[in-house]
DNA sequence: TATGATAATTAGTAAATTATCATAGCGTCTACTT
């Protein structure tokens, strides 16, 4: 059957987005494809076309539970049944029950961290998979390395399932980012379909603020004065509680924040709030976003500056995925970059750290045959994060196998830890230079992940020029002036600009 | 978590030491698993 078909029968649709047919057909001839596709241009169509053509299963390694659930629910509205999330969320019997009938089920969500349970891999290695798909595949670069190690393991696990066909997808990975991808999974073979970063929707506006105190009055008056909804972003939990609080005394607006140190519950209510509308304005930290397929977002602000140039793009591609005029500012003081600074050495363990713990190795807690053996404590007396302990262990099991002696490994983590802090380093001085330069900001982006200017666009940056008006809310009163016109709300927004201008 | 203001304590009723409390603080992100 043709693809367009194909795609009609299943999914409703007349025609494919931009990459998802060169994708699906490189699958569909049985090879290995890494395909990085725009934001909102439904990426997951790529492993469940292919699941209703192929017999066995489709195996979908997802980062967040939230992710899973959501990919759960929208397969069964388009009346799949044949699905399940293998995670947490089920009791023993639950999962027990699934593991029984793999077979039964077409499509499987899977963390990477249940994958490194022996007995799931056993009862995926009697199951026949048709496709081995990662999505969000730049988290193997991104937190492989040290937050979620399990990450990087997911090439092994590939192994031991067989090497079976595998899809990788992702929205925004440089070409460096991209070779990590296929080596780490090992698809050097794989074909590639990559798309623009580029959203021509979006403009891009940097602005230097001297002072805390003046960001903070800012971020107010755009967001008084900006279409809503937006995102704003931030780097610590407690400036996001304490800005969506000012947002709503000050500026009388729905908001309210988001960041990882919430409960699940929370979490998932003040989301689906924001998407039926009940919030104008998200205060987050990096924890929001992922999986918000929410198409309308106007804005997004940073306060902060992000970790790295990938980061960002992923922050603001949530602006505009209807494709109406969206507007992303960020907001920078010099000094900023001393707070991701100072993150990306917390992340990992000190020099200090790394010979404390190999000390206490050598007086003898020590390795007993091939298991490390820690006392209790041992993480706690030596100062390690939650974050630098698994990173720790993680290396210390790998290293132990591959050398022979204490001090080699020693040396070794050291090596890779500076590794990774130098990296970390490098990707916070390119988001800086970023905001320093004073060239066209959609240009340098383009360049940063090898691509090129192909058309100049009216509404592009700060240092090109752009009318800001047009991202204003009552610029969209007048747009809309023989439709609809909400004045209390219209009203209200004037107001507040007076007040702030007092 | 340090700081500073105020209160309480003490063989010595004036001044130094110690206790208590409120407050500001260059600011610290990301997930899965039992």
């Amino acid at each position: 059957m043709e693809l367009e078909n194909l795609l009609k029968k299943h999914f409703g649709y007349l025609s494919f987005k931009t990459g998802q047919k060169e994708a699906i057909s490189a699958i569909l001839n049985g090879q290995h494809t890494l395909a990085m596709l725009p934001t909102g241009t439904g990426k997951s169509l790529c492993y469940q076309l292919p699941g209703y053509v192929f017999d066995g299963s489709i195996l979908i390694v997802s980062p967040l539970l939230s992710l899973m659930q959501d990919q759960v629910e929208q397969l069964g509205r388009l009346g799949e049944k044949r699905v399940v999330a293998l995670n947490s969320f089920l009791s023993l019997e639950e999962k027990n029950y699934v593991l029984d009938r793999l077979q039964d089920y077409k499509f499987i969500f899977i963390s990477p961290e249940m994958l490194q349970s022996s007995f799931i891999l056993q009862k995926l290695r009697n199951l026949a998979i048709s496709l081995f798909v990662v999505d969000e595949a730049h988290c193997i670069s991104q937190w492989g390395y040290d937050f979620r190690p399990d990450y990087s393991k997911l090439g092994e696990i590939r192994k031991s399932l067989g090497c079976p066909l595998t899809l990788a997808l992702t929205a925004t990975a440089t070409r460096k980012v991209r070779k990590d991808i296929i080596q780490s999974l090992g698809i050097e073979d794989a074909v590639k379909v990559e798309s623009t970063i580029d959203r021509p929707n979006i403009a891009i506006w940097i602005e230097e603020i001297e002072g805390y105190q003046k960001k903070t009055d800012r971020v107010l008056e755009l967001a008084a004065k900006l279409e809503k909804p937006g995102i704003i972003y931030f780097s610590s939990k407690k400036m996001a509680e304490q800005m969506a609080l000012l947002l709503e005394e000050k500026n009388n607006c729905n908001a309210s924040a988001y960041h990882g140190g919430l409960d699940q519950d929370t979490r998932i209510l003040i989301q689906q709030q924001f998407i039926h509308n009940q919030l104008d304005v998200i205060c987050a930290t990096s924890a929001f976003g992922m999986g918000v397929n929410k198409e309308n977002i106007r804005f997004i602000i940073h306060f902060h500056m992000p970790m790295q140039i990938e980061s960002y793009l992923q922050e603001i591609g949530r602006a505009g995925r209807d494709g109406l005029a969206s507007i992303a500012y960020l907001l920078y003081s010099p000094g900023d970059e001393q707070l991701p600074f100072q993150l990306a050495e917390s992340e990992l363990p000190s020099e200090q750290q790394i010979d404390w713990l190999f000390h206490e190795l050598e007086i003898g807690h020590g390795i007993k045959g091939d298991a490390l053996q820690f006392n209790q404590g041992t993480q706690e007396r030596g100062g390690f994060s939650e974050v630098q302990w698994r990173l720790v262990e993680n290396l210390l099991r790998k290293e132990a196998k591959e050398k022979s002696s204490l001090l080699d490994c020693k040396e070794s983590i050291k090596e890779f830890v500076n590794e990774r802090i130098t990296m970390k380093k490098k990707n916070i001085y390119q988001m800086l230079q970023w905001i320093l330069s004073n060239r066209c900001r959609r240009e340098f982006l383009l360049n940063y992940f090898e691509e090129q200017v192909t058309s100049r666009i009216e509404q592009c940056c700060d240092i090109c020029g752009i009318d800001e008006k047009n991202y204003s809310a009552s610029h969209k009163l007048r747009k809309n002036h023989l439709g609809k016109i909400e004045w209390k709300e219209y009203l209200a927004g004037l107001l507040l600009n007076s007040e702030l201008r007092e």
